[in-house]
DNA sequence: CTGAAAGCGCTAACAT
DNA sequence: ATGTTAGCGCTTTCAG
């Protein structure tokens, strides 16, 4: 590569600050010669180049996306709305998949810091990223999270509110005469935050759930159908299930399935997230939506927002959760009381 | 921000050469030297500047990856093997979708200039690429191509055999005793090519396909209901469909459980891609997988190759589709015929 | 074994 | 309205 800001200075016959002044259009320059520059520009197919730029400039125009897992759907679907917003405001972003390790999740960290990228976004993420972030909040670069609330720290917050959100599961499957519930549920805190807005309306309705129909474990498919059947096994099996998230659902509908039970008629289903399994899903997934793509849209606009240096303050975004009624809840049968 | 290789060279009472040397492991430097910069480096927390780096030396050790939609599983599980193979290798990665806009690869692709990326692997793409990369590709930015090939361009592309694995989906099909098939395909040319080994496959056994049991049409599980239920309704409706990719097979599953029809007894369904829908489908559906993970890391390996100017020259290596046989196919019944 | 100095390509005062 | 110049933080000969 090589062709510089000074070749199109020479072969315009200005100087190099003059072409600089034309590409980022400040500074008064006379109709003629930008003309002439942007002409030269145009013929030698200049690209001006932006680690020179980012060198002497404030910005990098880079921002970081740090994930467990880019090709999750839930991820992906995030990361897609972030990308996207990005690009609207100038930005590009190198992405990372941590798979849940710290090592890792260090390593990109520094990445960031050398490509001195103008802030950095995580979604969900390790354990006890307490001391990890706030480490690292130290350091200055502006951070948003998603999807994890981290009360302790003055960090932007994207999250939504998962109480609420296992709350509307509860009040749907009561509305449809549900009264033997279970719950699946990946061990992680927002997930037990589900659980008990879930608990909750029961409560509320004078109800009281039985802790053995709660089953913790890790997000699988698989986990999902096996922890379906330990509930369906059980002395007063539920008729209805709520999932803490879309792939144990999905788990859910074909342990249903193999044992011959219809969903939604001889058992019904509710996950968490929408994502584009809950689409798909057959039959396809009641389940409690997040918005990605405006927690998406959001964290890059609180991002930016701080790096131009216009955030009064550090902002903490509860968004709500919304109920999506599918085909995989139904009121119970009076075949399966 | 701020301790530059500067204040680590005046901090250890060395030249900057020095603590350059100590960072990148070259030149001869004593060992107490080195164990001093080391320790004042780890003191400042010093993190070198790697644009400042790029800017000098010869690589930015970033890549660029242009794909039509991250939030589609299949290009979110080929940038997720690629963004980790480029991990281990030493370069981190700028994702962005162009969802098949022509102006936005065009944006996208300055930017990658612009940013002084080091190579850039594009996934799939839009019409008329050929004119777009015969372009690009006079830059002499290094570009790797996955899922498109194309024939008259000499550049670095990994693929699949296409036309192999409708050959591979019609024989299992047929050997299942079906005879009565139909087709549901996006209309792109890669998928032509899997209609093309399908009814090479049916040639091949003495059958012939008629036209009308082939629609075309954009990708989507509605399409895929859609086109589906026009099959269904046509005389001599087929007791098998093949469809060119996962979301258009849930679709057709999806249409048939509209009729109550079952699936596998009453409809075989055969996908395309082997992506998570195909797992989290009821039934798991039966799908020629392509291998995206292999094919993401691979072309990180060419890509870096050539960087690296290593390559001898380009390649276009041709992978071999896998059937993976799951709940949506069974032998014709007897009823159905 | 270590240091001095010349860039890499660009921006931003400051002159003219 | 345009040009001069001093960096930005680092790598890399080339001397010492």
């Amino acid at each position: 590569m090589g062709v510089t800001i000074f070749d199109i200075a020479r072969e315009a016959n200005v100087s190099i600050a003059t072409v600089s002044k034309v590409i980022n259009n400040n500074g008064r320059i006379s109709e003629k010669t930008r003309a002439r520059v942007l002409e030269v520009i145009e013929k030698y197919n200049y690209t001006p180049n932006h680690l020179a730029t980012a060198l002497t400039g404030k910005h990098s125009y880079t921002l970081g996306l740090m994930m467990p897992n880019l090709a999750n759907p839930f991820f992906g679907e995030i990361a897609r709305s972030v990308e996207s917003r990005a690009r609207e405001l100038g930005f590009s972003v190198i992405m990372c998949s941590t798979d849940y390790k710290k090592d890792q999740e260090e390593w990109y960290f520094t990445l960031f810091q050398k490509k001195r990228v103008d802030g950095v976004i995580i979604i969900s993420g390790i354990e006890h990223q307490d001391a990890f972030l706030s480490k690292k909040l130290k350091t200055g670069i502006p951070i948003v999270l998603i999807a994890r609330d981290i009360p302790t720290l003055p960090l932007n917050t994207i999250c939504i509110d998962d109480f609420m959100g296992g709350y509307m599961a509860a009040q749907h499957l009561l509305s449809l005469g549900h009264r033997r519930l279970g719950i699946i549920l990946e061990d992680i805190p927002v997930a037990w935050d589900r659980v008990n807005g879930f608990k909750k309306a029961l409560e509320d309705a004078g109800l009281h759930l039985d802790e053995n129909m709660i089953i913790a474990g890790e997000a699988s498919v698989e986990n999902g159908a096996a922890y379906t059947n330990r509930l369906l096994d059980a002395g007063n099996a539920p008729t209805a299930i709520f999932a803490t998230n879309d792939f144990l659902a999905i788990g859910s509908i074909r342990a249903a399935n193999e044992r011959n039970l219809k969903v939604p008629d001889d058992l019904s289903v509710v996950g968490f997230d929408n994502t584009i399994l809950a689409t798909i899903s057959t039959p396809p997934l009641t389940t409690v939506a997040q918005p990605m793509s405006l927690m998406g849209t959001t964290a890059v606009d609180l991002l930016v927002q701080e790096i131009r240096g216009e955030a009064s303050n550090k902002q903490r975004i509860i968004m709500l959760p919304a109920l999506v009624i599918r085909k995989s809840t139904a009121a119970v049968s009076a075949a399966t009381i």
